[in-house]
DNA sequence: TTTATAATTAGAATTATTCTAAACTAGTAG
DNA sequence: CTACTAGTTTAGAATAATTCTAATTATAAA
């Protein structure tokens, strides 16, 4: 697991812009978050993290994730009851839920789509980030197929 | 704090639907989230029931609190690092959290726009719920006022 | 290099929430 | 009305996720 040099670029310049330091750590629980993108809690991502970095410590996966969603990099994501979870920030996009099988799906979102849901907002309010969470059954778990 | 005719109408058919009781702490739980309509938490509530009915415990909060989720009389709410909080379900609406005072403000959804909502999602997936969460700044805290 | 500042670490602490077991209450049948 | 059954409440203990603390280590700039 080891970032590509695009991925190492944005890194670099993503932390810089927000005043952080490049840290081995910081770089692999990117690494470990792009690798396998299925929107993993901080206590999986720390498992997946120790398999090749054994001396990282809970904290720091915790004290990484907050720098590398500070920077941009990545987002956290919040379900009814359940731990935050994570994923590499690239797109704009919702997530669905399945209540069947935990799955957790991207939906790209258009930027008309954005314009719109920005449009509904009272004068005066300005957004920068609209988090949406559908819920209820993917394809695989629709009991009607 | 007394709930109206409606409203009591409401809860009882509503509890009835879903096979619960209507006891006096969940009735007194559902008052005091339709008397000040501010999102609490649930210790907020604990503390506001608390006045009018002293010996309500902690743990009957929660427990009203999933009962009125469940039978659709009241949502959940969640952001980002924060407990979770609680509305009363009478419209289609999604919240807006001014990161500067911390207020949670009600935005109103029409049909149109959540329709296009499920129209992006792909085939077979078929959602029960679509929580939206705008972070920003209120008319009240922007700058550039 | 040296120095100042930032980041990591392990473990303790905190916070929100859930669980447990006993006491109570509402709805139902006699 | 009385007793029964199942659901609900209660206080406090337990758990799970996250944050804090203080010591150590690493980074970047002079």
């Amino acid at each position: 697991m080891k970032l590509s040099p695009e991925y190492k670029n944005l890194f670099n310049s993503a932390l810089g812009l927000s005043g952080q330091r490049p840290t081995k750590q910081r770089e692999h629980v990117f690494s470990v978050l792009l690798d396998k993108r299925d929107h993993p809690t901080a206590d999986e991502i720390y498992a997946r993290s120790r398999t090749e970095m054994p001396t990282i410590s809970l904290a720091t996966v915790y004290n990484c994730l907050e720098t590398l969603v500070e920077s941009g990099l990545i987002r956290s994501v919040n379900f009814d009851r359940e731990p935050t979870r994570y994923c590499p920030n690239l797109t704009q996009h919702a997530h669905f839920y399945c209540k069947e099988s935990g799955e957790i799906v991207d939906i790209e979102l258009s930027d008309r789509l954005i314009k719109e849901l920005k449009a509904v907002l009272p004068a005066g309010f300005v957004t920068e980030h609209i988090e949406i969470a559908y819920d209820g059954k993917c394809s695989d778990c629709d009991d009607h197929v």
